[in-house]
DNA sequence: TATATTTGCAACCTTAAGGTTGCGCAGTTA
DNA sequence: TAACTGCGCAACCTTAAGGTTGCAAATATA
């Protein structure tokens, strides 16, 4: 079944497989080498950020390396986007607070 | 235990809270007219979201109304910004691809 | 060719997530 | 006061997530 982003980056192995794709792809067997668990987990991690396309395999002979997909990571961007606003209000209202303090002061 | 932002909104009815909270403030039982589920289910939502600080309550004899938190909320911002230049370097590469393009075709 | 390495797939176990029902408590209203 | 309404808490069930071990396929190397 199709995985969803939000889904795939609510765990914490898997955003920290992301973090070190990002610098710079790696292959499976070097992402098990950071965690302290086998190498089978961390692939069922990486099948995981797969099916939702927030990494791309590069078959390299009998390795593969994984590839951050910047774009797919944009989606979660744009999910955020429909809050943004609301920091923004809220922000305001923060504003306000303290003029209203610094004019009590006054 | 304390709640982590992104295992908090991997869940689709929490993520809609979230947005239908983010125009306006709801109780629980307001909430759960939206959704296909029992009141406490939605109530098990709530409360994930207000253990991570998502949402906050506000007691109005005997109803709450939760509120969102957009403070919260830029903590996924913080963390995107790891990837921010991610975007930037493929949207350069791009760049580069659609020119070499151009070039070819002169 | 024989052997070692890198990986994916399948079976299995344990625990937690998401749902339900049932209850008790506090505030509202008759 | 009695009845009703809005909530949270606890117990329970089912399923899926995250981990393990074992194995087979494909490539690299002696």
């Amino acid at each position: 079944m199709k995985q969803d982003i939000f889904q795939a980056i609510s765990d914490p192995t898997r955003r920290a497989i992301l973090t070190l794709i990002a610098i710079q792809a790696l292959t499976p067997n070097a992402m098990a080498e950071k965690f302290d668990m086998t190498r089978q987990a961390v692939s069922k991690h990486i099948k995981v950020l797969q099916e939702c396309e927030l990494i791309k395999p590069e078959q390299s002979g009998r390795e593969i390396y994984y590839h951050f997909n910047a774009k797919k990571m944009q989606e979660f961007d744009n999910w955020l986007a429909q809050f943004r606003q609301n920091w923004e209000i809220q922000f305001n209202q923060l504003d306000d607070l303290l003029s209203t303090i610094k004019e009590q002061k006054k």
